[in-house]
DNA sequence: GAATTAAATATACGCTGTATATTTACAGTG
DNA sequence: CACTGTAAATATACAGCGTATATTTAATTC
């Protein structure tokens, strides 16, 4: 038998594949995933899959796509549980969610943010609407500050030449934004990674204190040093 | 020929091999890294690296042992190179220091900072000692703005029970430390990290902001929130 | 009903880490 | 100097991987 009939073939075989890589990248982690393991999972051949994705990588890429849209997901949810006028608050629960995603799923924050998988490299043009939309929550809270004139910050290195065109495709993805909420919110950013990605890879807890306390600490750190109250 | 006379081998293969992995990490990346290849490049088959090293893992383990060798060296001796009452000096310094190492040997960074090394999970009892020294810079000079009465913050979140051990095993091996020092200097270690492992995965550049620019801000940033002038 | 297309299998190649058995250079001892 | 034991290498083999190619057949279309 070389083709079985369609009443024996998995429906949607394109999503199961997915689905599938998901449920091996949580139980094994992302390193671990194996077109072959994939296969034998579904009874499928390992060959089977290139009629869905041409290679190990796109299968890869549209993971990471996902992981960004769930990522995304859930910090705009969190911004838009709160009310627009509490500008603090929203920044908080962003904050507070973008944590929490990252406990809930490690195995997509490795995914999104490490290099877990061997050789792969994200091509940055398929990727980048869905990350710059899941960044988008923090922007736009602190463009929200700016405007509403309770940033402290108000000077800014200025933007190099040689990345001027990417800064100009984020503005054209996030909307207008002005420098420093776009270098204020990188600032952010780049803080809430530093604990969060620690704390992914096992090197927070040996130091003693819990994550908990640490992000609590530097959320409020950072609403002290940049808004005005 | 089964075995080659001693003229024609290579003296102290262990360190050959260890030299030949750190080449090909540093032009193909941590993830390539392979013993068939490895043995390639020295003209010897891969079953022989195991007389040395008991398995892939192994190798990998005493890599990473140097790099925090590496990045603890370079770590003491820009501290030591600023005089000892000059403590904001010595701070910055190791601060510079940190990005300069990450940015001359990134495949290094992202092997002890990352996990880039499939199924590879590092054994904490072997690399303990060379990590720990490697952090070690920070946390003295941490503990000499305390000892100073320089240090801004005073409270401090309490030492949960499960990670007790962990600490008792820091503080053993840095030396006395007060618990608000360890707790700043990791909020510290956290802040660098988060630029630092964005700047190394390639995540900053397009947001338009050199690094540089954005790591000297936040230098000063924790300079002036932590240390009182 | 015939031709076409799409989706699967079968097979194979080169790569990986590593287990096992075998060979041989060398060191030590009588 | 001959013998023996050990250590260090090779040879071989196995199971896994991604994936290229050719083949087969179910389903669709004209």
């Amino acid at each position: 038998m070389v083709r079985p009939t369609r009443k024996k073939q998995i429906p949607n075989l394109q999503e199961a594949i997915k689905k599938t890589a998901w449920k091996q990248i949580a139980e094994h982690g992302a390193p671990a995933l194996s077109l072959r393991a994939i296969a034998r999972e579904l009874n499928i051949t390992a060959p089977a899959i290139y009629n869905y994705f041409p290679d190990r990588d796109a299968l890869v890429t549209e993971l990471i796509i996902d992981a960004f849209t769930s990522f995304g997901d859930s910090q705009l949810e969190a911004r838009d549980s709160v009310a627009t006028e509490d500008l603090t608050g929203r920044f908080k629960a962003i904050g507070i969610a973008y944590r929490k995603w990252a406990h809930g799923y490690p195995q997509r924050y490795q995914l999104i943010f490490g290099t877990p998988i061997p050789g792969y490299e994200p091509p940055v043009e398929k990727v980048f609407p869905s990350s710059a939309r899941s960044i988008m929550a923090l922007f736009s809270v602190v463009e929200s500050f700016r405007a509403a004139g309770k940033l402290t910050a108000n000077t800014y290195p200025s933007v190099k030449k040689e990345y001027q065109a990417h800064f100009d495709l984020w503005r054209s993805q996030i909307g207008e934004v002005h420098p420093v909420s776009h270098f204020v919110a990188m600032l952010i950013w780049a803080r809430v990674h530093g604990i969060v990605s620690l704390e992914i890879q096992g090197n927070l807890p040996p130091f003693g204190t819990s994550g908990d306390d640490l992000y609590l600490y530097e959320l409020d750190s950072i609403a002290r040093q940049f808004i005005k109250d």
